[in-house]
DNA sequence: CGCCAGGTGCTGA
DNA sequence: TCAGCACATGGC
């Protein structure tokens, strides 16, 4: 069984962290896709043993993926510039910002709007079911993620009944846009992180928070800073950056924590979201984070403003019936 | 059963 | 530049 060298770096955390949707553990081992490539990892004292689908499969494939070619003990001396910050890279050490294949990135993160995670990946393997590739490796079995012209040409209406909902169109236009070669995918590596951005802002259904994930998941633009309601609430509460429109948010976290502020915000992330796991157990809205909305909640102040989820709800119901 | 989910595009001020 | 709204659905 091959191995390659996995110092400093968790796997487990890394797949865990929100990053990639489709990984899963199963008996020891972690399954997944690169591209059209099943994988089957696991670590173990400081290395990573590993099959794959295909047998021509150059192990320098899996170290660009899993990005250990980066000093990661250099970008985190980098971002420890406050206390938050300092506490997230104690508790998720190992934790690295993968490379991903762009179009399936980029995909994941359209459906990814006000949806959660485990439904999310519900609707990730039910389009791949759909419309990928059967693919197999020792007992597991999977489907590789669709190309985007197999997607462009799915009829919203089939992508609807895959539970897509709203984001059905969304994900079309892009499959699209990708298709007529009007997202200009290798240049997006190397230019400025701006330009990046933009470019992948012109494609219809993606805007600054799923630009921000597509440019730092899959274009290496470590300044990206994904801005969605979790990171809202950790700037609001642990930062104390109340009455700020997300866009000064956006602003101060890249100021605030520079050239790898990706970093930063994926490791406040998935201490966020971590944080409030634990807290289920324990009380109600006794834990730091849940219950903020995206404005503010004024210091003192009892009575929380409805979140974002609920005010779209009560718009709903009013107009039922 | 109600709350919430890694948002975006459009509109009007 | 920013707030307010519509858009659909299911996990927990």
């Amino acid at each position: 069984m091959p191995e390659i060298p996995a110092a400093d770096f968790v796997l487990a955390t890394t797949l865990r962290s929100g990053q990639v949707f489709r990984w899963q553990e199963q008996q020891g081992w972690w399954y997944g896709y690169l591209g059209d490539t099943l994988l089957k990892l696991r670590q173990h004292d400081g290395r990573l043993s590993y099959e794959t689908s295909d047998p021509a499969f150059p192990p320098h494939r899996l170290t660009r993926f899993l990005a250990l070619d980066c000093d990661l003990a250099a970008i985190l001396r980098d971002i420890d510039v406050d206390p938050h910050i300092h506490r997230a890279i104690l508790r998720h050490d190992g934790l690295r910002i993968l490379r991903q294949e762009p179009w399936e990135c980029l995909a994941s993160f359209i459906l990814s709007s006000c949806n959660n995670i485990a439904r999310l990946t519900g609707m990730l393997n039910r389009l791949a079911r759909r419309y990928g590739a059967p693919v197999a490796l020792n007992g597991f079995s999977g489907w590789t993620f669709p190309a985007p012209d197999r997607l462009a040409r799915a009829p919203e209406r089939r992508l609807r009944a895959l539970g897509l909902g709203f984001r059905a169109p969304y994900l079309r236009a892009a499959a699209r846009c990708w298709c007529d070669g009007a997202v200009a995918v290798d240049r997006l590596r190397q230019g400025a992180y701006e330009q990046t951005k933009a470019a992948l802002r012109e494609i219809e259904g993606v805007g600054d928070k799923v630009a921000d994930c597509v440019a730092l998941f899959a274009f290496e633009q470590m300044e990206a800073f994904p801005l969605d309601v979790w990171m809202l609430r950790v700037l609001q509460q642990q930062y104390r950056r109340r009455r700020l429109s997300p866009r000064r948010l956006h602003a101060f976290a890249r100021r605030h924590f520079g050239r790898y502020a990706g970093y930063a915000q994926q490791y406040l992330y998935h201490d966020a979201r971590t944080l409030a796991a634990r807290n289920e157990g324990g009380g109600r809205g006794s834990s730091s984070l849940p219950q903020v909305s995206l404005r503010e909640t004024i210091p003192g102040e009892s009575i929380h403003p409805p979140s974002f989820a609920s005010r779209c709800e009560a718009k709903q119901n009013r107009g039922v019936h």
